[in-house]
DNA sequence: ACCTATTAATAACT
DNA sequence: TAGTTATTAATAGGT
């Protein structure tokens, strides 16, 4: 249908080449665009010609994307599943480790207790038993090292106050006044650190025990979805 | 081009337009061909006929799929990440809850007390203190119920022990051996078990304080991926 | 499916 | 890249 027949085979000049494609790609739109209007088909087109150039013809009142699903499911071939399946797989392992995460914190916790053996209670009490040590040792070092921090604090304290008494005895006229008050009371403020523990340790945070998704003592907020 | 000038427009006869679609098909699908050969261009032509009839072309040395991707570069439209992201998201979110849990078991094992301070520290304390309660009832618990069913079971034992022995004295001839043996046996067993609860309990499952992937008190397996 | 009159597409040229 | 036209190709309607 041209001035002279040709051959089917790749076009060699690039020039001529190009303009074929532009001409068949106008031709072939053109058909596609007139298969879905006379015979109510669904058509989907997508040309890339050699140098690149994009061109795409989706019947009106779907997407491409539509037909693309639809072809998945006709042709069988799974279009992005390998990727999918990958993160589902990975997904329900996740979904797994959870569950055993949390039913093995709420045995911790004592919610959970219904399913186990004498054996295994042992088991967890002696557990629980050592991991109560450690929290009590922990503790207590922090105490210690937090009332060394005081003492250091308190010491430190009484020599400003010593030195600047001393400056006080020695000093010319018109003394800043609040001056010494200021250093007495850091003074009596380190001293209750130093001395009292016992108010700043007392505290409790749940009243009865607390629930696994809202133990949270503290600031550590590990709410859990 | 045809014995008379149609209208573009759907063509109402179904057996009309469903010819004339086979047609049609064959038509585009040799232009398709013939573009990709004669231009050296990458085509993906997808068709459903009003009856659903599947349809596709797609030039040599691809496939559909990868049409599709490129097609989803170029055309900027994502085809598959609505649910892609979604799934992302989950499992980011999981992965994040799995964290704060491993966190948590982390301290109630006493693995990880570093980042608590002392209010925190005497929270766990106290919750593990709980917790150990609640444990240590259910295991009395478990203990006391299974003693009354040995209990019961020896309450048996004697009674049918009993029972033989009176048919014993009243039976004629030719005694069975071992029968008598047989249920001392069982009465023996009995009463260990209802006694000694002592060496049935002092099981201990990990010589050291047991890491927590390995901890496994039992059949309980909870290994953590 | 095949036939063929007729229209549509397009190759070569401008 | 766009227009022209001779020529081939596609196909509508009939068999």
């Amino acid at each position: 249908m041209g001035r002279g027949k040709i051959e089917i085979k790749k076009i060699e000049n690039p020039t001529n080449r190009q303009v074929t494609y532009s001409k068949r790609r106008a031709g072939i739109l053109k058909k596609a665009k007139e298969l879905t209007v006379l015979c109510d088909a669904e058509v989907s087109l997508i040309m890339f010609s050699s140098t690149g150039k994009f061109s795409e013809y989706c019947s009106p009142s779907t997407e491409s994307k539509k037909v693309f699903d639809r072809y998945q499911q006709v042709s069988g071939i799974n279009l992005w599943s390998a990727q999918y399946e990958k993160l589902q797989n990975t997904l329900n392992h996740l979904k797994e480790i959870n569950h055993n995460l949390k039913r093995e914190l709420r045995q911790w916790t004592g919610e959970e207790l219904e399913g186990l053996d004498i054996k295994e209670l042992r088991g967890l009490e002696q557990n629980m038993d050592e991991s109560m040590k450690l929290v009590r040792n922990r503790k207590y070092h922090v105490i210690s090292t937090q009332t060394d921090t005081y003492k250091k604090k308190l010491k430190n304290s009484q020599e400003t106050h010593r030195t600047l008494s001393h400056e006080l005895e020695h000093a010319d006229e018109h003394p800043v006044f609040g001056y010494a008050d200021d250093v007495s009371t850091n003074y009596e403020s380190a001293v209750a650190l130093a001395n009292g523990p016992s108010q700043l340790y007392s505290f409790r945070i749940q009243p009865s025990h607390p629930n696994l998704h809202e133990m949270g003592y503290g600031s550590h907020d590990l709410r859990l979805a």
